[in-house]
DNA sequence: AATCCGTGGAC
DNA sequence: TGTCCAAGGAT
Protein backbone atom coordinates (compact mmCIF):
# COMPACT_ATOMS: atom_id res chain seq x y z
CA UNK A 1 0.00 0.00 0.00
CA UNK A 2 1.81 3.49 -0.94
CA UNK A 3 0.63 6.68 0.31
CA UNK A 4 -2.61 7.73 -0.98
CA UNK A 5 -4.01 4.74 -1.93
CA UNK A 6 -5.71 4.26 1.17
CA UNK A 7 -9.55 5.88 -0.35
CA UNK A 8 -9.12 4.09 -3.40
CA UNK A 9 -8.14 0.90 -1.57
CA UNK A 10 -11.45 1.24 0.34
CA UNK A 11 -13.83 2.27 -2.37
CA UNK A 12 -12.52 -1.62 -4.13
CA UNK A 13 -12.87 -3.38 -0.50
CA UNK A 14 -16.62 -2.01 -0.08
CA UNK A 15 -17.40 -2.83 -4.12
CA UNK A 16 -16.40 -6.67 -2.98
CA UNK A 17 -18.27 -6.37 -0.28
CA UNK A 18 -21.45 -5.31 -1.72
CA UNK A 19 -21.85 -8.08 -3.86
CA UNK A 20 -19.56 -10.81 -1.37
CA UNK A 21 -20.83 -10.52 1.96
CA UNK A 22 -21.14 -13.36 3.79
CA UNK A 23 -25.03 -13.93 4.77
CA UNK A 24 -24.92 -13.98 9.08
CA UNK A 25 -27.60 -14.43 11.68
CA UNK A 26 -27.07 -11.37 13.51
CA UNK A 27 -25.91 -10.01 10.33
CA UNK A 28 -28.24 -6.93 7.93
CA UNK A 29 -26.86 -7.15 4.77
CA UNK A 30 -25.13 -4.14 2.90
CA UNK A 31 -28.26 -4.01 0.41
CA UNK A 32 -30.93 -3.63 3.67
CA UNK A 33 -28.47 -0.46 5.15
CA UNK A 34 -29.57 1.19 1.66
CA UNK A 35 -32.89 1.79 2.97
CA UNK A 36 -31.63 2.52 6.53
CA UNK A 37 -32.02 -0.44 8.31
CA UNK A 38 -29.43 -0.82 11.28
CA UNK A 39 -28.64 -4.13 12.78
CA UNK A 40 -29.95 -4.40 16.27
CA UNK A 41 -27.12 -3.74 18.89
CA UNK A 42 -28.65 -6.71 21.28
CA UNK A 43 -27.65 -9.10 18.95
CA UNK A 44 -24.24 -7.42 17.47
CA UNK A 45 -23.21 -7.94 21.17
CA UNK A 46 -24.47 -11.05 21.64
CA UNK A 47 -22.47 -12.19 18.20
CA UNK A 48 -19.23 -10.43 19.00
CA UNK A 49 -18.42 -11.99 22.29
CA UNK A 50 -19.33 -15.09 21.32
CA UNK A 51 -16.93 -14.66 18.30
CA UNK A 52 -13.86 -13.56 20.54
CA UNK A 53 -11.62 -16.04 19.43
CA UNK A 54 -14.62 -18.98 18.23
CA UNK A 55 -15.17 -19.88 14.39
CA UNK A 56 -18.75 -18.52 13.31
CA UNK A 57 -19.81 -22.30 12.78
CA UNK A 58 -19.15 -22.83 16.42
CA UNK A 59 -21.10 -19.94 17.24
CA UNK A 60 -24.10 -19.85 15.37
CA UNK A 61 -26.20 -22.74 17.66
CA UNK A 62 -25.04 -21.34 20.40
CA UNK A 63 -26.38 -17.44 19.08
CA UNK A 64 -29.74 -19.24 18.05
CA UNK A 65 -30.03 -21.02 20.69
CA UNK A 66 -29.80 -17.37 23.12
CA UNK A 67 -31.40 -15.73 21.31
CA UNK A 68 -34.35 -17.55 20.79
CA UNK A 69 -34.62 -18.18 24.66
CA UNK A 70 -33.58 -14.66 25.63
CA UNK A 71 -34.46 -12.54 22.77
CA UNK A 72 -33.93 -9.30 24.61
CA UNK A 73 -31.41 -8.00 26.91
CA UNK A 74 -34.07 -7.53 30.04
CA UNK A 75 -34.83 -11.34 29.23
CA UNK A 76 -30.95 -12.01 29.53
CA UNK A 77 -30.74 -9.97 32.21
CA UNK A 78 -33.44 -11.62 34.30
CA UNK A 79 -32.36 -15.52 33.77
CA UNK A 80 -30.47 -17.91 36.15
CA UNK A 81 -26.63 -17.49 36.31
CA UNK A 82 -27.45 -22.04 36.19
CA UNK A 83 -28.68 -21.52 32.50
CA UNK A 84 -26.55 -19.34 31.26
CA UNK A 85 -23.55 -21.39 31.88
CA UNK A 86 -25.52 -24.31 30.77
CA UNK A 87 -26.30 -22.87 27.57
CA UNK A 88 -22.33 -21.63 27.12
CA UNK A 89 -21.61 -24.93 27.46
CA UNK A 90 -19.26 -26.12 24.95
CA UNK A 91 -17.90 -22.92 23.67
CA UNK A 92 -14.99 -22.24 25.78
CA UNK A 93 -13.27 -19.64 27.48
CA UNK A 94 -16.81 -19.18 30.46
CA UNK A 95 -15.56 -15.97 31.71
CA UNK A 96 -17.61 -14.72 28.64
CA UNK A 97 -20.72 -15.99 29.61
CA UNK A 98 -20.02 -14.67 33.14
CA UNK A 99 -19.37 -11.28 31.55
CA UNK A 100 -22.06 -11.56 29.35
CA UNK A 101 -24.66 -11.70 31.94
CA UNK A 102 -23.13 -8.87 34.36
CA UNK A 103 -23.10 -6.52 31.32
CA UNK A 104 -26.92 -7.63 30.20
CA UNK A 105 -28.01 -7.08 33.96
CA UNK A 106 -26.30 -3.31 34.12
CA UNK A 107 -27.49 -2.47 30.64
CA UNK A 108 -31.10 -3.53 31.85
CA UNK A 109 -31.14 -2.00 35.28
CA UNK A 110 -28.17 1.28 34.91
CA UNK A 111 -29.01 1.36 31.19
CA UNK A 112 -32.82 1.46 30.80
CA UNK A 113 -32.25 -1.42 28.28
CA UNK A 114 -30.72 0.29 26.42
CA UNK A 115 -26.79 -0.40 25.40
CA UNK A 116 -24.74 2.43 25.16
CA UNK A 117 -24.26 3.72 21.03
CA UNK A 118 -20.51 4.81 21.63
CA UNK A 119 -17.58 2.53 21.59
CA UNK A 120 -16.60 4.86 24.69
CA UNK A 121 -19.94 3.86 26.46
CA UNK A 122 -19.63 0.17 25.24
CA UNK A 123 -16.02 -0.36 26.77
CA UNK A 124 -17.20 0.49 30.35
CA UNK A 125 -19.46 -2.53 30.32
CA UNK A 126 -17.99 -5.99 31.56
CA UNK A 127 -16.35 -8.40 28.68
CA UNK A 128 -16.43 -5.72 26.06
CA UNK A 129 -12.97 -4.12 25.07
CA UNK A 130 -11.29 -2.11 22.78
CA UNK A 131 -12.22 -4.59 19.93
CA UNK A 132 -16.17 -5.47 20.86
CA UNK A 133 -16.63 -1.97 21.51
CA UNK A 134 -15.44 -0.75 18.59
CA UNK A 135 -17.23 -3.40 16.05
CA UNK A 136 -20.46 -2.90 17.98
CA UNK A 137 -20.13 1.28 17.43
CA UNK A 138 -19.31 1.04 13.70
CA UNK A 139 -21.89 -1.98 12.64
CA UNK A 140 -24.74 -1.11 15.03
CA UNK A 141 -24.69 2.47 14.87
CA UNK A 142 -21.88 3.06 12.13
CA UNK A 143 -19.28 5.02 13.91
CA UNK A 144 -16.17 5.32 12.26
CA UNK A 145 -14.32 3.31 14.86
CA UNK A 146 -11.38 1.73 14.36
CA UNK A 147 -11.97 -2.37 14.48
CA UNK A 148 -9.13 -4.27 14.72
CA UNK A 149 -9.50 -8.42 15.49
CA UNK A 150 -7.21 -10.79 14.24
CA UNK A 151 -8.48 -10.91 10.92
CA UNK A 152 -7.69 -7.04 10.63
CA UNK A 153 -4.00 -7.31 11.62
CA UNK A 154 -3.41 -9.90 8.99
CA UNK A 155 -4.94 -8.18 6.29
CA UNK A 156 -3.00 -4.58 7.27
CA UNK A 157 0.07 -6.60 7.96
CA UNK A 158 -0.06 -7.78 4.43
CA UNK A 159 -1.32 -4.65 2.60
CA UNK A 160 2.11 -2.94 4.58
CA UNK A 161 4.12 -5.84 4.67
CA UNK A 162 4.81 -5.71 7.98
CA UNK A 163 7.24 -7.83 9.20
CA UNK A 164 7.63 -6.97 12.89
CA UNK A 165 5.76 -10.05 14.87
CA UNK A 166 2.82 -9.61 17.00
CA UNK A 167 2.24 -8.17 19.08
CA UNK A 168 4.85 -6.47 19.11
CA UNK A 169 3.21 -4.78 15.66
CA UNK A 170 -0.15 -4.25 17.18
CA UNK A 171 0.04 -0.51 18.08
CA UNK A 172 1.47 -0.11 14.63
CA UNK A 173 -1.16 -2.03 12.84
CA UNK A 174 -3.83 -0.33 14.65
CA UNK A 175 -2.60 2.85 12.69
CA UNK A 176 -2.63 1.33 9.68
CA UNK A 177 -6.03 0.21 9.92
CA UNK A 178 -7.36 3.78 11.19
CA UNK A 179 -5.42 4.91 7.75
CA UNK A 180 -8.11 2.78 5.98
CA UNK A 181 -11.26 3.37 7.75
CA UNK A 182 -13.63 5.08 6.11
CA UNK A 183 -15.98 8.35 7.28
CA UNK A 184 -18.56 6.68 4.87
CA UNK A 185 -19.70 3.10 5.81
CA UNK A 186 -17.87 2.47 8.47
CA UNK A 187 -19.74 -0.33 9.57
CA UNK A 188 -19.64 -2.54 5.81
CA UNK A 189 -16.13 -1.57 6.18
CA UNK A 190 -15.46 -3.44 8.92
CA UNK A 191 -17.34 -6.28 8.10
CA UNK A 192 -15.87 -6.32 4.89
CA UNK A 193 -12.55 -6.77 6.27
CA UNK A 194 -13.46 -9.71 8.77
CA UNK A 195 -15.02 -11.13 5.57
CA UNK A 196 -12.05 -11.00 4.03
CA UNK A 197 -9.78 -11.99 6.19
CA UNK A 198 -12.23 -15.05 6.94
CA UNK A 199 -12.49 -16.14 3.09
CA UNK A 200 -9.45 -14.57 0.76
CA UNK A 201 -7.42 -13.45 3.14
CA UNK A 202 -6.58 -16.04 5.27
CA UNK A 203 -3.77 -17.32 7.24
CA UNK A 204 -3.06 -20.10 4.76
CA UNK A 205 -2.96 -20.15 1.35
CA UNK A 206 -4.34 -16.63 0.64
CA UNK A 207 -5.94 -16.32 -2.42
CA UNK A 208 -4.14 -13.12 -3.40
CA UNK A 209 -5.34 -14.13 -7.37
CA UNK A 210 -9.10 -13.19 -6.49
CA UNK A 211 -8.88 -10.67 -3.47
CA UNK A 212 -10.08 -7.01 -4.10
CA UNK A 213 -7.47 -5.23 -2.43
CA UNK A 214 -3.90 -7.00 -4.51
CA UNK A 215 -3.49 -3.93 -6.72
CA UNK A 216 -2.95 -2.14 -3.39
CA UNK A 217 -1.17 -5.17 -1.31
CA UNK A 218 3.13 -5.07 -1.02
CA UNK A 219 2.98 -9.05 0.56
CA UNK A 220 1.61 -10.00 -2.22
CA UNK A 221 3.59 -8.05 -4.59
CA UNK A 222 6.81 -9.29 -2.60
CA UNK A 223 5.20 -12.85 -2.61
CA UNK A 224 4.86 -13.00 1.17
CA UNK A 225 1.28 -12.92 2.15
CA UNK A 226 1.54 -16.49 3.51
CA UNK A 227 4.07 -15.43 5.58
CA UNK A 228 2.32 -12.37 7.60
CA UNK A 229 1.79 -11.87 9.92
CA UNK A 230 4.79 -12.89 11.52
CA UNK A 231 3.47 -14.39 15.64
CA UNK A 232 6.36 -14.87 18.23
CA UNK A 233 6.55 -18.29 19.12
CA UNK A 234 4.28 -19.61 21.96
CA UNK A 235 5.36 -21.35 25.02
CA UNK A 236 5.05 -25.47 24.77
CA UNK A 237 2.49 -26.74 26.95
CA UNK A 238 3.27 -29.45 29.78
CA UNK A 239 1.43 -32.18 30.42
CA UNK A 240 -1.03 -32.52 33.67
CA UNK A 241 -2.42 -35.34 35.00
CA UNK A 242 -5.44 -35.76 37.23
CA UNK A 243 -8.76 -38.37 38.52
CA UNK A 244 -12.26 -37.55 37.89
CA UNK A 245 -15.05 -39.57 39.79
CA UNK A 246 -18.51 -39.98 38.32
CA UNK A 247 -20.87 -40.83 40.90
CA UNK A 248 -24.54 -42.46 40.31
CA UNK A 249 -27.26 -43.33 42.87
CA UNK A 250 -29.84 -45.99 42.40
CA UNK A 251 -32.46 -43.59 40.98
CA UNK A 252 -29.60 -42.17 38.03
CA UNK A 253 -28.64 -39.38 40.02
CA UNK A 254 -25.46 -38.09 39.17
CA UNK A 255 -22.73 -36.25 41.99
CA UNK A 256 -22.01 -32.52 40.40
CA UNK A 257 -20.02 -30.10 41.59
CA UNK A 258 -20.62 -26.07 40.56
CA UNK A 259 -16.84 -24.62 40.17
CA UNK A 260 -15.76 -22.11 41.74
CA UNK A 261 -16.69 -18.38 39.62
CA UNK A 262 -12.82 -17.49 38.91
CA UNK A 263 -10.26 -19.43 36.77
CA UNK A 264 -10.19 -22.39 34.94
CA UNK A 265 -14.37 -23.20 33.90
CA UNK A 266 -15.28 -21.17 36.18
CA UNK A 267 -18.77 -21.55 37.30
CA UNK A 268 -19.26 -24.43 35.23
CA UNK A 269 -20.29 -28.17 36.39
CA UNK A 270 -17.96 -31.09 36.58
CA UNK A 271 -17.13 -33.94 38.26
CA UNK A 272 -15.57 -34.12 41.60
CA UNK A 273 -11.67 -34.82 40.94
CA UNK A 274 -8.34 -34.55 42.22
CA UNK A 275 -6.18 -31.09 41.91
CA UNK A 276 -4.23 -31.53 38.09
CA UNK A 277 -1.07 -31.91 38.04
CA UNK A 278 2.33 -33.99 37.86
CA UNK A 279 1.20 -36.23 40.63
CA UNK A 280 -2.28 -35.99 41.67
CA UNK A 281 -3.97 -37.46 44.88
CA UNK A 282 -6.45 -40.64 44.42
CA UNK A 283 -9.31 -38.65 46.24
CA UNK A 284 -12.40 -39.73 45.79
CA UNK A 285 -16.03 -37.67 47.03
CA UNK A 286 -17.06 -40.84 49.35
CA UNK A 287 -16.06 -44.31 49.96
CA UNK A 288 -17.57 -46.70 47.14
CA UNK A 289 -16.27 -49.36 44.94
CA UNK A 290 -14.79 -47.22 42.45
CA UNK A 291 -13.97 -48.54 39.32
CA UNK A 292 -11.48 -47.12 36.27
CA UNK A 293 -13.11 -46.47 32.96
CA UNK A 294 -11.38 -48.49 30.18
CA UNK A 295 -9.99 -45.35 28.16
CA UNK A 296 -8.25 -42.26 29.78
CA UNK A 297 -9.96 -38.95 28.75
CA UNK A 298 -7.04 -36.78 26.59
CA UNK A 299 -7.91 -32.96 26.40
CA UNK A 300 -5.96 -29.49 25.57
CA UNK A 301 -6.48 -26.43 27.05
CA UNK A 302 -5.13 -23.20 26.17
CA UNK A 303 -1.33 -23.20 27.98
CA UNK A 304 -1.53 -27.33 29.24
CA UNK A 305 -2.53 -31.10 27.81
CA UNK A 306 -4.64 -32.92 30.46
CA UNK A 307 -4.85 -36.26 30.97
CA UNK A 308 -7.70 -37.99 33.51
CA UNK A 309 -7.85 -41.38 35.00
CA UNK A 310 -12.01 -41.61 35.09
CA UNK A 311 -13.46 -43.61 37.82
CA UNK A 312 -17.07 -44.42 38.42
CA UNK A 313 -19.28 -46.17 41.06
CA UNK A 314 -22.84 -46.70 42.41
CA UNK A 315 -23.26 -45.11 45.72
CA UNK A 316 -25.90 -43.29 47.58
CA UNK A 317 -25.88 -40.10 49.71
CA UNK A 318 -26.82 -36.28 49.66
CA UNK A 319 -26.33 -33.89 47.07
CA UNK A 320 -26.77 -35.92 43.59
CA UNK A 321 -28.45 -34.34 41.04
CA UNK A 322 -31.77 -35.77 39.92
CA UNK A 323 -31.70 -37.67 36.99
CA UNK A 324 -34.23 -35.57 35.35
CA UNK A 325 -32.24 -32.23 36.15
CA UNK A 326 -28.87 -33.47 34.41
CA UNK A 327 -27.82 -33.19 30.87
CA UNK A 328 -24.34 -33.93 29.81
CA UNK A 329 -24.61 -30.87 27.15
CA UNK A 330 -24.65 -28.40 30.23
CA UNK A 331 -21.10 -29.46 30.59
CA UNK A 332 -17.81 -27.99 29.62
CA UNK A 333 -16.44 -30.43 27.36
CA UNK A 334 -13.94 -31.59 29.13
CA UNK A 335 -16.40 -32.72 31.50
CA UNK A 336 -18.23 -34.71 28.93
CA UNK A 337 -15.62 -36.45 28.10
CA UNK A 338 -15.54 -37.19 31.36
CA UNK A 339 -19.16 -38.72 31.58
CA UNK A 340 -18.64 -40.42 28.19
CA UNK A 341 -15.47 -42.32 29.46
CA UNK A 342 -17.94 -43.43 32.75
CA UNK A 343 -20.58 -44.90 31.09
CA UNK A 344 -18.53 -47.90 30.21
CA UNK A 345 -17.95 -48.68 33.80
CA UNK A 346 -21.28 -48.06 35.10
CA UNK A 347 -23.31 -50.75 33.12
CA UNK A 348 -26.50 -50.83 35.25
CA UNK A 349 -27.40 -47.06 33.80
CA UNK A 350 -26.14 -46.87 30.43
CA UNK A 351 -26.77 -44.07 28.28
C1' DA B 1 3.55 -6.61 30.12
C1' DA B 2 2.78 -11.24 30.43
C1' DT B 3 -0.26 -14.74 31.64
C1' DC B 4 -4.54 -17.01 31.95
C1' DC B 5 -8.56 -18.60 29.79
C1' DG B 6 -11.68 -23.56 25.70
C1' DT B 7 -12.87 -25.61 21.83
C1' DG B 8 -13.22 -27.79 17.24
C1' DG B 9 -11.73 -27.76 12.57
C1' DA B 10 -8.07 -27.53 9.03
C1' DC B 11 -4.00 -29.49 7.53
C1' DT C 1 -1.26 -38.25 16.01
C1' DG C 2 0.35 -32.81 16.79
C1' DT C 3 0.14 -27.95 15.71
C1' DC C 4 -2.04 -23.82 14.45
C1' DC C 5 -5.43 -20.75 15.09
C1' DA C 6 -10.52 -18.07 15.22
C1' DA C 7 -14.59 -11.53 15.23
C1' DG C 8 -10.18 -10.90 22.70
C1' DG C 9 -10.74 -9.55 27.58
C1' DA C 10 -9.34 -9.44 32.36
C1' DT C 11 -5.87 -9.04 35.53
Amino acid sequence: MRDGDEAAAGEALLAWYDRAARVLPWRVGPADHATGERADPYRVWMSEVMLQQTTVAAVKDHFHRFTTRWPRVEDLAAAEDGAVMAEWAGLGYYARARNLLKCARVVAHEHSGVFPTTSEGLRALPGIGPYTAAAIAAIAHDEPAVVVDGNVERVVSRLWAVETPLPGAKAALTDLAGRLTPARRPGDHAQAMMDLGATICTPRNPACAICPLRPFCAASAQGIADSLPRKAPKAEKPVRQGFAFVARDGAGGVLLERRPEKGLLGGMLGFPGSGWGPAPEFTPPLAADWREAPSTVRHTFTHFHLRLRVFAAQAEGAGFTPRADFRPAALPTVMRKVWDAAQSALSPHPE
